[in-house]
DNA sequence: ATCAAGGTAAGCCATATAGCTAACTAATAA
DNA sequence: TTATTAGTTAGCTATATGGCTTACCTTGAT
């Protein structure tokens, strides 16, 4: 699987996007989250390791707690894709107005003669 | 499943994420996306109805062929959701960085004590 | 040294996904 | 009117997902 599809795999989940929401306001521990999202520990498990596998969390143990991090670049590759799109999807709007407004100018013109 | 929910699960195939990026250039008719992606006509239509679903995509039937569009605020949903979270983390490392520096003027100043 | 607590591994289950083929429908071209 | 074309529906397969329980391992507290 490639790396975006990994990241906005993450995200389609409403219990991964609200973690990374937790997440951002610091770190916590996996017991911490598993309690406050009314799940089984080992079901927790599953959701940090592919927050982790798409790199947009990362963990490290201290002592025998886990404790889990939002990852400082994490949301940019998203985004980024996001923001290309739009781009593209813009800037061919933008001509296809330009475009019709030539139109309407020979159109005009045209009306004239 | 939540809104969000679809929408990250649409981008998170990348099939799906090129048909994007080809219709920002443009509507396209199944058969030419399904053709143009070495895919079977059915399989290209699940894509399309989870895009559809998702409200990325619309389409419509002009005489026997189905022509998709990109809907004009396709990305909005997926890109306010991550510029909201990354605003939050940022905010958090602002004040972290003014905590930390108010702490080492503290500490300046008891050193200069 | 022992016991509790937090995490991890393994494996079960129901459901969903991404692809396919084959059979059907509806619009167009000959 | 008959073929062809473009979609559509139904159904198959293999794999992945999101939840669970049960058993095990480590660390910390008594």
């Amino acid at each position: 699987m490639a790396y975006l599809d990994r990241v906005f795999h993450s995200l389609s989940d409403g219990t991964r996007r609200a973690v990374i929401a937790q997440l951002a306001n610091g770190p916590a521990s996996i017991g911490d989250l598993a309690q406050c999202h009314h799940m089984a520990l080992p079901s927790f498990m599953k959701h940090v390791r592919v927050l982790e596998e798409s790199e947009l969390v990362m963990s490290r143990k201290v002592g025998r707690v886990r404790m889990c991090e939002l990852r400082p670049d994490a949301l940019t590759a998203a985004q980024g894709w996001l923001e290309q799109e739009r781009r593209v999807w813009e800037t061919r709007l933008n001509q296809l107005d330009s475009f019709v407004e030539t139109l309407a100018e020979k159109e005009d013109k045209h009306g004239r003669e």
